[in-house]
DNA sequence: GAGTGGTCTAGACCACTGT
DNA sequence: CAGTGGTCTAGACCACTCC
């Protein structure tokens, strides 16, 4: 214990709990905290790299060490799936007028930039599963990116996949061209004749991968949300597999559980 | 561009995927890869910290660098709520039985080892918004700890907050000695003429903080799962706040949203 | 151009693991 | 004891930001 580092961490870290040190404030340059602790600029900067890993600090290339202010994250509510199944069978009119996430966000139509592509895979296992089909069977992978028009980021990366022989009968779905599908899966979903009876959406945590960071613009020292969300129909088929990857530092999931009445 | 332990980085990154390297493995010393890509000890020691904080590697003091094994996760399903609530009102021999993380995990009572601290306190901005009540507001404060008997580490961090005068008719809820109390939370709202009628449940992802992982044990380059559940109830009054963390690496949240026929 | 963080070196010494 | 990773030094040079 008390190693160098992790005391100069503790320090700092307790200046920014206490308040101290302000979102948004710089910190000493890392010559000066040297100095200051009388120990060497490498050693400084395991102790920053600690905080940064904690999500406490941001480093700025050229400008400083900065007090990360705390992200306001978008909100992404499971009551949009019901949502979106009262809208799957609205006319197109009304279906085009926004959808899901400007739902949950409040914002509108003009505000998102959206994109999509398609190809067709062949199932590997944990896809195969998940659907409970064999492998091999051909899936449609639909990856989706959407993002607010003033920012660079998407707020999400999906990847869903349907199965091929589910969904020809209505050829328009094979054609990426057709996204944004006004909507929703959904809709696109009825249009081959299938109701949804739930979804199923398993959540987990954990640090982005490389690619991940880059495309999100994730700084480092933060986490993901990963999400599987599994469309269930009538039939208690597996109708859509999505995986979608959010920010954990801008996402904030809410799932609401009706009670029945005793 | 082209940054050494990148470089470094990538080529072991890719021989992980590729899975020439497989969970489990030793990687070579770190003199040994130093001496491989010719570079100083510090510069490949960045390429594996950039690695370990992907969750890709696991360093060992003393013993080497080793691909890590991916964790098999402990299921939380949002059914349990339900399941809790027809609890409730069972007799006390029946609700002693199993409990809802027994009902998740398919554990017995004898497999988990339970712990709680209670603590009155006034609430805070944060909490008072929570509740929809004013600031300084009696609260009683829970804090539950609960882990395999065979583990050392809890596999959840949970503070749960009531209204203190909402339940002071029954002062056995007042008393940490009475815990575990059979049936949960809501057997004891029940005991104070109390019904539930939804639970929300919001989730972020972020990294631990050093309290954090070390009460979970977490080794560096894990994230958490933040969850900060709200229950209400008949009135649509806020009965119970409660903040539970979980370690990403080990946990899936499973959370089902039925929907209404067509 | 001054200030700041980013990368990298070459090596010292300590702490932990296993034989 | 040998092998391995953990901490730390003192300094060089590069890249970015801002005046």
């Amino acid at each position: 214990m008390a190693v160098a580092y992790e005391r100069i961490a503790d320090e700092l870290r307790a200046a920014i709990r206490a308040g101290e040190l302000k979102p948004g404030d710089k910190l000493p340059a890392e010559s000066k905290l040297a100095e200051r602790f009388r120990r060497s600029v490498p050693t400084i900067r395991e102790a920053l790299r600690a905080l940064r890993d904690e999500g406490l600090i941001e480093k700025q290339h050229g400008r400083g060490n900065f007090v990360r202010r705390p992200r306001t994250p978008a909100l992404r509510s499971n009551l949009r799936h019901q949502w979106e199944k009262g809208r799957a069978r609205e006319p197109l009119t009304e279906r085009a007028r926004t959808g899901a996430t400007e739902h949950d966000t409040g914002l509108t139509v003009g505000d998102l930039v959206f994109h999509a592509s398609y190809r067709t895979i062949e199932a590997h296992r944990d896809l195969a599963e998940a659907f409970g089909l064999p492998e091999g069977t051909t899936l449609l992978e639909r990856t989706y990116r959407t993002r607010y028009a003033a920012e660079s980021a998407p707020f999400s990366l999906v990847t869903s996949y349907l199965v091929h022989d589910l969904i020809a009968r209505n050829p328009a779905l094979l054609d990426e061209a057709n996204e944004p599908w006004p909507g929703g899966s959904q809709s696109q979903l009825y249009s081959v004749g299938i109701e949804l009876d739930r979804v199923e959406e398993r959540v987990t945590a954990r640090p982005p991968t490389p690619e991940e960071a880059a495309e999100l613009e994730l700084p480092p020292g933060t986490s993901v949300l990963a999400l599987r969300k599994t469309s269930i129909d009538l039939d208690d088929r597996v109708v859509d597999v999505s995986d979608v990857v959010l920010p954990g530092d801008r996402t904030e999931l809410l799932f609401t559980t009706p009670l029945e009445r005793w």
